[in-house]
DNA sequence: AAGCAATAGTTTATGGCTTAACTTCTTTAA
DNA sequence: TTAAAGAAGTTAAGCCATAAACTATTGCTT
């Protein structure tokens, strides 16, 4: 591999000046500039990341954390969409992603995990970081490591969805249709703070609607298709009015709608069954699934902006990434 | 950030010795490993890895690219387990995950990529090179770095799903349920490998039983569940008598199955329609979805794993991950 | 024309680690 | 007893790029 050496000496200047043409440090004139280049050129130089971040500090990584802590992780297509906003702002400032999985148990996460962030390699972190249990970001602020939050641990810097107004803009949609008997399928909320939130949504919503939220019949599922057709099961044989579900992610959705189908129920003629999430199936679904879209790529790349402007030691504002409603045709007014 | 330096004043000893104890290279008594080994925990240390990486050539960090040809990518729920297989294995060794994304065009990848290979990084590389039209493991092979292909592309070493064996499976199962009137809904096969030798491997098994494979009638789609649904359409009324059809992905399968309910076809009393890739939704479709399952978390762990052979200078053999046939129920026998 | 500032470039120390070469000390064999 | 071998450490030379400190040149002001 060639080296700022090897370039130097083809150009015919000392290491230094390449170095600053290269960097682009003032003090050197057009012809140097033409002449150094023509030599990276030939030689096909890069330069050595490793030689740059051990003298500069600037190692261009970032690492991008999602805790271990359920199976959801790899099968989450959220997760991919997120990298992919992450991805498109770190190509274009010429950064690259260290993909970190973290396993977060009681006494902290595991030694990989902390190794890599004492490792030097790390110039800033984004943890996506939305378990109450545990968080992968505590030994990055001990260390001094510039991050940002995608999700609700504690950090100065965070970006979220804007998981309020989800909540409200489902159940407006539900209450405008005309539902009022409505069952709420959810997943216990001490294990998601974005639950929490989205049922807040939908509480203000209700109660604007003069609707007693803590009435309305509610089943805790655990994100799954069967989990979903199972509370769908319980809520609809022990509430026999209900005429709207709403389902806290898109596959415990398709589970209810899946036994309401076997009830032989129509949706949406005879039951409204809506998700969240839009995972990539929802549009294709039987019946396509009015739900929930997070904008996972924008809050992607919303968290690398603002890991960027960190790292140019500004102070960026939090960030609540709109959700917006996306409606199909699992919804319709009661008979 | 403590350094080598103050481990081995904190325990008396040269910087060389720290080094040995930590590399575990000879010569050094237990009772400098304990001192060694004791002031590094007190001060937290951990290695500087650019430096490492400069000075020894050893960056820990392996290069998992996966090509931006088209927008699969960063939808494909194969792409994830399959990097839930990689991790396992580098996390087991130490080792850190860069995910590159090349974006391939007529001359070449693109020059973040192309930096990043020529960085100093990356220790190695492992390829998911899938698409014919282009390879992001040419610039990798130029300069030296060891890596693996997770696909079709030439290289010395590579892993690949037995995709012969999976088409052998899937059509062998219809075959045996007692199909003879199949339909096949494909893709173009010059635009992925992996599809021309799932299809030889039907062929083998129609021809086999005596089926001219040739004469079965085939619709191209392009891996979505609309493009499912129009080549359903297609076949099935311009084919009457077809009691089966074979979609070479799952979602196309979905497709398929939203448009024989639409005609009022049962499957799999009425009509038997298969995928292949197991998807995570595969299996809680309506019906569950027969299908072959790729075994992509495997296929992640065996390239990393071969990666590694790789870097010890071992010359690993070739691996074919072999498939699974799912039997669930989109299939019966003909009526 | 002198003096000074700005420009253009070079020299060199530095970052943290590994490793080859070297020194010192202990074993072992003849 | 002594030489040679082996073990346990140390010294110091890199690895490659950056940036502070320095020298040399040019341009401008008065």
């Amino acid at each position: 591999m060639p080296t700022l050496q090897d370039v130097a000496e083809k150009a015919g200047v000392s290491t230094a000046t390449v170095s600053k043409v290269l960097s682009n440090t003032p003090y050197f004139t057009e012809k140097t500039r033409r002449k150094v280049m023509h030599a990276v050129e030939e030689l096909g130089y890069a330069p050595n990341l490793p030689a740059r971040a051990l003298s500069g500090g600037k190692t261009h990584i970032i690492a991008v954390t999602f805790p271990y802590v359920y199976e959801a992780i790899f099968t989450d297509p959220l997760v991919l969409r997120i990298l992919e906003g992450i991805e498109t702002e770190c190509t274009q400032r010429g950064y690259n992603i260290l993909l970190s999985t973290p396993l977060l148990s009681a006494d902290g996460p595991d030694e990989h995990y902390l190794n890599l962030i004492r490792s030097g390699y790390v110039e800033g972190v984004i943890a996506i970081d939305n378990v109450p249990l545990a968080s992968a970001f505590e030994p990055v602020k001990k260390r001094g490591i510039p991050g940002v939050v995608l999700g609700y641990h504690t950090g100065d810097y965070f970006v979220r969805s804007d998981d309020v107004s989800g909540g409200l803009q489902m159940m407006n949609h539900i209450l405008g249709l005309g539902h009022r008997k409505i069952g709420i399928i959810s997943v216990p909320e001490v294990l998601h703070f974005s639950i929490y939130h989205r049922l807040e949504g939908m509480r203000r919503a209700a109660e604007r609607a003069g609707l007693n939220f803590d009435d309305l019949p509610k089943a805790n599922g655990d994100f799954s298709v069967n989990s979903g057709e199972k509370c769908a099961a319980q809520l609809l044989s022990e509430y026999r009015d209900i005429t709207a579900l709403i389902c806290l992610n898109d596959r415990m959705a398709m589970g209810a709608i899946r036994h309401a189908h076997e009830k032989g129920r129509h949706v949406p003629d005879n039951l409204t069954i809506v998700g969240y999430d839009d995972i990539p199936m929802a549009g294709s679904f039987e019946p396509p699934l009015t739900t929930i879209d997070q904008q996972a790529p924008e809050m992607g790349r919303a968290s690398a902006r603002m890991l960027f402007e960190v790292l140019d030691n500004k102070k960026p504002a939090p960030i609540h990434v709109p959700t917006h409603l996306v409606i199909r045709q699992s919804a319709a007014p009661p008979v």
